[in-house]
DNA sequence: AATGAATGAGAATTCATTCAT
DNA sequence: TATGAATGAATTCTCATTCAT
């Protein structure tokens, strides 16, 4: 092997490594379309590949099964918006600006039906998966206190009375709120349309985080 | 064939019915519990049948197919909390009282885990199958208008204000908000527990249907 | 209920169970073949079942997997010989006849050769499956403890000097020696054909069992 | 392209040939643990070239497919016999001398359990593959008539006696209690223990080729 | 020569549902 | 009414094999 092959063997590992990267990620993308619209049990690896331009075993060259998609989707969300929210708050100068960030923030996660009706479906999943449940959960509640909670913290001191705990209490509430309105929102677009929906969000979000405590 | 044979086979036909009653609410009993556990999809009619200590043929004797009870649960809810909630709310004096057991009344529900997980279960099985989505939907919304907005409406004269269609949006948004938290405490019970989630509905609740408009 | 539909169901009952007897002796049966003729991994469930006139799901009612048909083959033949071997031994009157009732019944079970080849197949599966391995190596072991061995001990005492442990290596060897024979009569039926096969064995039980220790 | 850059192609050339024949063995060496383990059917392409330190594809470089290396490893096991057996006996003054050596051979050749294995595994393969089976009889049979039974005749003249035919059947008698006994002893070590294997192994050759043949 | 992404055929397994009794 | 044997469709998953690099 001399050095030129050498350099193009390297090329087309690299070139390999590339392929996988996308196909990995076009599978990703398909497959949180299809959780989405099937939920996870009725799910079918043929459709998530197909969706993908691809064939069944090019899925199963990727992941192990259907749950190991599912979970990398999960991990994904959770670290999209811990990447997201941290900057996107540091960046502004006021209080009140940065609290509205966060408020419009939420509003506009609870506006991506898909995403919601994903982490609906993450979640009855945990629940029926005791042994996955804690993990999961656990996952869930580091990012937050790495993320939102010590931003809402610095960035809201008057919240900071409240204990990590309650504000735990209150990130699962807000979650569970969003998810909730989402879901009756699908369920009957009629009695609460989507303009309702992040109404009714920011009602709860004022409540659990009072617009009063504002300087 | 004697009047006394009529007698016999009409007696043993009564007791026959009572028994098919019987067997068919076991079975509803039993599927409540396998459809909360597992969910629609991976319920299995072997488990709904066996818990109820009957076998696969005595399910399909009372219902058409795995559809078929899932929606006669959801209708038996629906029922049910339309025959609870009148007289409960009819028979309180004072509107303040009225309010609060309603208030109570929605404690209570969102306690009963199951129930919730079958309501969030119900709604996406509505969100994925269009066809019924509506029928389903309208079904919920129809016993709304016939009970608890009615009731409300004349109970809290002080809503009047507000549109049948504001009241429905109220409802859906309660509605949700009860889902979200069941299943975030589900999901999460250190995180969000038992306590708090009742704290949190009647917070919310105290929002969309403010403390300050009673007298 | 009646005594008379008691009577009608109970007899269906038993209708019942005997067909489901038949049908998991048929699918047996139609095993044998098919794991003599493709062996364990090649065997299809499929080939299984249609063999049997019945379809895949007919299988899994009668058997776990590919696996515990298999299983019950090996026991339904060890179970056989013990209780074939036993009467035929101690039916006889001298020793010499006893003796060359074995031989025969062995020179006679060699020349069954799908039996052998399913002895070949279950062997290499117990080799290839380490836990398994024991219980069920010592499952014929007892076999050959409770059957063969005794009634040759007590029917040729002149053997008895051989402890246990020397009986059991005979049995091993001779069924080495009949597997392996049949195996390469499979092999190459021109090298050696069925007339050697046997010959080749009575030489080898001659060389185990000698003739000269008879009297 | 001068004569330089022509000998360093060389050069290059003879490196990758004789790479290739590296790894040509290195595969076939993995190829005879993973079958030996495995067995042919449930051996996976993978398996072997992983252990080769290889990638499937180098697989297919060297092998048309799985059925090639498994009778490129029958070949090379016939051939190597072929050169070792030879030169063995014909190194040996006596008569008595090279009778031991063959029975040393053998009972040296049945105490390599992984190729005791790979042999029942070739028989096995063979006879479910007509076709094939013939062919591979045959090769086996040639080289029994050019080695083992023509110095045999030759070293044993005694035996000559022994129409070509009968040693044949010798042969195959032989070998069929070396993998009988080999796959009995793996099956059950504690009931048949490797000793014992070479015991009854010499057992059944005395008995095949009488001691008291020998002058 | 070697790599490993991708394919696709093939098999196992599960389960809703039917039906004869 | 109730039973449970039987069916067969639907899916998951595995792997030998190909092919572009």
């Amino acid at each position: 092997m001399d050095a030129k092959s050498d350099v193009k063997t390297e090329k087309g590992q690299l070139q390999k490594q590339r392929r996988a990267i996308v196909t990995r990620g076009e599978l990703i993308r398909s497959a949180r379309h299809i959780f989405a619209r099937d939920g996870f049990e009725h799910a079918r690896i043929e459709d998530i590949a197909s969706r993908a331009r691809k064939t069944r075993g090019a899925f199963y060259d990727n992941f192990k099964d259907k749950e190991d998609v599912f979970l990398a989707i999960f991990e994904e969300d959770v670290a999209r918006d811990l990447t997201e929210l941290g900057p996107l708050l540091l960046g502004l100068p006021t209080i009140r600006e940065r609290l509205e960030a966060l408020v419009e923030y939420l509003a506009h996660l609870s506006e991506d039906l898909e995403r919601m009706l994903l982490n609906v479906e993450f979640k009855l999943y945990a629940i029926r998966h005791p042994h996955k449940r804690k993990r999961l959960a656990d996952l869930l509640r580091a990012m937050r206190l790495r993320t939102s909670i010590p931003e809402i913290g610095r960035l809201l001191p008057q919240l900071d009375g409240k204990s990590n705990s309650a504000k735990l209490k209150d990130c699962c509430a807000i979650s569970g709120v969003m998810d909730g309105l989402a879901l009756n929102h699908l369920f009957d677009p009629d009695g609460l349309d989507s303009g309702d929906l992040v109404r009714y969000l920011r009602l709860c979000l004022a409540e659990t985080i009072p617009s009063d405590a504002l300087p």
